[in-house]
DNA sequence: CTTATAGTTCGATATATTTCGAACAATTAG
DNA sequence: CTAATTGTTCGAAATATATCGAACTATAAG
C-alpha cells in the first residue's frame, strides 16, 4: 500500500478535473457524505461496494484536490479541501454542496 | 434536420449531468464563448472542428439544461439558460463562469 | 428549380471510465 | 511470528464518450 499520498497544491487545481471528478454518481454521494461528518476513512464509506472501486474514487477525487487523505496507523482518513477548493474556484464547492442533486434525468 | 427541440425544464435538470456536460474542454469553452457573446450560432463556434463533432457538443449541452436553441431560418441561436441554472443550482454559473480555468502556472 | 448555407444524423473507430476480483502491502493486536 | 484489518495495485471486461466523414434535411437566395 502507499504509505504516503501526493496531493496537488490548490494553483494546480483543474477545473475540469474537479468538475469531472464531482460528476460521478458514487463520488457524489462520497462528497455529500464526507461532507457531513466531516472525516472519515474509506471503510466508513464502502457501502455495498467492492474495495477496489472505492479505491479508485478516492483516488480521482485526491488527485483532483478535492480531499485530503491523512494516514493513521491502518485508516487513511479523508476530509474535503474545501478551504483550498474556496480559494482556487470561489463558491463552487458551496454551489455544489446546498444543490438538491434531484431530477428525472438519467 | 430537426426542425424543434426539446428543452428540460429546470426541475428536471441534474446535477450530474449538468457537472459532466460542463466538465469537458470544447464545452467549457463554448459555454465561455458563448457567455461572452451572448447568442451565437453554431458556425460562430466551430472553430476548425468538423460540424458533427460541434453538433454533438450542443447536444449535451441543449439536453443538459446549460443552454437553449431558437431554431431562427437556417441559423440556430444558442443562449445560456442562466436563470433556470441559477434557480435550480444557485451559484454554481456563477462559480464556474468566473473561475480561471487554470492549471499549473507558466 | 438550382445552389448555397447551417446544422443534424448515422456509423465507425478510438479513447476513457467504471467496475470488480485477486493478489499484495502496511499497520496493529495477540 | 501470526492473524486481522485497511486500503492499494493489477488486469480484465463492460460501458460510455469523443471524434470524424459522409449522407441527409431544412431554409433561403438567385
Amino acid at each position: 500500500m502507499a504509505n504516503t499520498y501526493t496531493h496537488p497544491d490548490p494553483q494546480e487545481f483543474n477545473l475540469i478535473s474537479i468538475l469531472r471528478a464531482i460528476a460521478d454518481p458514487v463520488r457524489l454521494e462520497l462528497i455529500r457524505h464526507l461532507h457531513q461528518l466531516g472525516e472519515a476513512n474509506c471503510s466508513t464509506l464502502l457501502g455495498s461496494r467492492p474495495k477496489s472501486s472505492m479505491s479508485h474514487h478516492f483516488q480521482v477525487l485526491r488527485e483532483s484536490g478535492i480531499l485530503h487523505t491523512r494516514i493513521d496507523g491502518v485508516n487513511h482518513r479523508n476530509t474535503l479541501r474545501l478551504d483550498d477548493l474556496e480559494k482556487r474556484f470561489p463558491g463552487l464547492m458551496n454551489a455544489i454542496l446546498a444543490a438538491s442533486s434531484g431530477g428525472s434525468r438519467p
